[in-house]
DNA sequence: CAACTATTGATACAATATAACATATCAAGC
DNA sequence: GCTTGATATGTTATATTGTATCAATAGTTG
């Protein structure tokens, strides 16, 4: 069971946008117009991006255009109630799109394909995650609510290195 | 038993030295002195360095001066021969400090204290880590020979924290 | 409505990284 | 030794990513 999907289809991202919503609101913060379409930008978009790229989607998208300085605050926004993941190797954004509520975030996996630099974001290996966790924890470090960045090669680029 | 440390003395960093010597001729590649300089600097310092950080540093100590562009190159090396590690969280670059012969870089497991900026790099969550691999292999994802940034709070944070 | 806070706009700039081409150094074969 | 090819470094320019700062606007609360 994989609750983590690549690319999302319309209704997909409506229910992710309506619980982004509702998390916002039950937190006390607002998810404005130009925060909501940063996050629907991401959603729509199956690579991840890097600030400027999106600034780039945005401003073609819209006839009120935003700054890239915007953007960063809305992604650090977004990253801070986990609607949003940095990808640190790659200087790059990713919406989440999780459907379950983004329960699992504390712990979660993300692959980073260094070949074709897609992004998968992984459910799959939690229980593996959450022991990593806790023997990183038995050292006296806090790891809680990390992410975890995998560079590697995917499925789809194996098999095109393997012709 | 951990053989990865943090800071290293002058023993330990002319063994690592003639280690990483070692390596480079086995595998028909040089260690040349300004590579070598920069892996000196990286072993001398504690905390990561940016690689223009790591420029100055270098400047100061030798009277043949060397550009940022080189350094960003012989990072790049050292990279590709396990001798040093890029925190992509940080963009900085720090010395493999450990002592026996490089042999875990396929899961190395790096901790980066989120408030004083320090690494970690250790060796004692070995079984976890190949377990969490195993686990992302078996979706078809080879996350062979990576390194894992776990952000979080060190020991010595989390007790000031506590006060 | 007034005062306050949160959000966004606007400009400038810092920090990080790469591209492109030139030059130097080294090792191997002649 | 000399030439040649490969590797390494120098040099300059520029791209990319990210932050600091202050002004303007929108939303909220009393």
């Amino acid at each position: 069971m994989n609750y983590v999907v690549i690319a999302v289809n319309k209704t997909q991202r409506n229910f992710i946008l309506k619980q982004a919503q509702a998390k916002c609101q039950s937190l006390g913060l607002r998810l404005t117009e130009k925060r909501q379409g940063v996050l629907e930008i991401l959603l729509q978009t199956v690579e991840p991006l890097s600030a400027y790229e999106l600034t780039d989607k945005y401003n073609k998208s819209t006839n009120s255009p935003i700054l890239a300085m915007s953007v960063y605050r809305i992604l650090e926004f977004l990253e801070s109630v986990n609607l949003a993941h940095r990808i640190h190797s790659a200087n790059k954004y990713i919406a989440c799109k999780s459907l379950d509520g983004a329960c699992h975030h504390h712990l979660s996996v993300i692959l980073v394909c260094k070949s074709c630099h897609q992004i998968e974001e992984i459910d799959s290996v939690q229980e593996a995650a959450k022991h990593l966790f806790k023997a990183v924890e038995s050292t006296g470090f806090s790891a809680a609510n990390a992410r975890l960045e995998l560079p590697g090669l995917c499925n789809l680029c194996k098999a095109k290195l393997d012709k």
